[in-house]
DNA sequence: AACTCTCTCTACCAAATGGTAGAGAGACGG
DNA sequence: CCGTCTCTCTACCATTTGGTAGAGAGAGTT
């Protein structure tokens, strides 16, 4: 049964899964156990509780967040071109880990109590971010507005499209792969749209 | 401890409200009670299980939502005015009963269960809202794109703009009213910049 | 007064949940 | 061979959960 990978890690990862897919409450750690092949006191003599268990999954989650988004940023690209590989960033990530953003989407409940723990370690690479759009938008590569806005606009449009899959199916749109290259491409347009230096003359009323 | 409202009336707003804030696993049946000042029983006398109140919850909130929608939608206008029109609806909606489109974000979780009854109460609707984004890129009074696509761009963006709140505040925007006005006032001019017939030149590559 | 219908209650229950206590097995150094 | 350390296990436990059975109280009807 020991397949080479530690065990802690294989929890961590189930946890992941479960967590980002059904929900902390709707996670017990039995099920999570037999998943695993392994009694639920092994998962508690690796993390003393559930929501230690929870914390630390949040932890790895959130390196693996912003390790990718760094990565990413840290190519040198300017304007509206680092804004679209990152969005096609996240598409990879929507496709390959859904669960992550799952997390995230689970973490930011209102009202939940961990917020705080992603926050602390995603808040410089949001700060990066921010800043970034600042700089192009004096640039003149990117359109002029509040950053901070900009930000949670881009936020919910490419982490919606990239992982709202039944809102997608109640629209009709299917989740073949094709789909999701669709998808991508239509947002593409839409925040370049948005983004694009040039004001275009807006219909007055 | 009779309100005048009727029981069942109370423990459906209830339920909508621990529902959408805290979601189904984390709602118990006794917690909904006692918040009520009821016994469990009461509430399993109008409903005869969890699930088929968490069923009714959903029958009344989509009932409410598409109400709304068409309500709002039945004014005639035209173009970005109308979805303009939207979009403030929905920000009013955030704010006035939150926990709706909480119920929303719940049911449209992946792998749920209770997606199908959500679509076959809104449907119609999405339907309608495609078909007028045809009929007006048709016209020329949007920009030209898949009307499908669009649509999940929107969604994702209007109500994870409107209802965001944590990630909000990961992004140093308060909640006040101010910086809902400000989160609804740059998001129009996002939408409206993607929206907006005109086709902005493009940076070329 | 007796009956019925509506509503809320008390009294339980079986299953599941997060967690504690501690035994046993293997590896490894002395 | 012995002690110790690491890891996984069995055995329990208190609490909570969704749900059943049925009593009781009040209002209206006959």
């Amino acid at each position: 049964m020991n397949n080479s990978v530690p065990t802690r890690q294989r929890v961590l990862q189930a946890a992941l899964n479960a967590f980002g897919t059904d929900g902390y409450a709707a996670t017990s750690l039995d099920s999570l156990a037999s998943q695993l092949g392994v009694r639920k006191q092994t998962i508690l003599y690796y993390f003393p509780s559930k929501q230690a268990l929870f914390d630390s999954v949040i932890d790895a989650a959130a390196q693996d967040l912003v390790e990718l988004f760094e990565q990413e940023a840290s190519r040198g690209r300017t304007g509206i071109y680092q804004v679209e590989a990152i969005i096609r960033r996240i598409f990879r990530l929507a496709v390959s880990r859904p669960e992550l953003l799952g997390l995230v989407r689970e973490v930011t409940r209102p009202g939940s109590i961990t917020v705080g723990r992603l926050r602390a370690h995603v808040g410089p690479t949001v700060d990066r971010a921010r800043a970034f759009l600042e700089r192009e938008m004096t640039a003149g590569r990117l359109r002029r507005s509040d950053p901070s806005m900009l930000l949670l606009s881009l936020y919910s449009t490419v982490v919606g499209v990239a992982s709202e899959l039944e809102v997608q199916r109640a629209m009709g749109i299917g989740p073949s792969a094709r789909a999701t290259v669709g998808r991508r491409t239509e947002l593409t347009r839409f925040v370049r749209a948005a983004l694009a230096p040039t004001d275009p003359p807006a219909p007055s009323p």
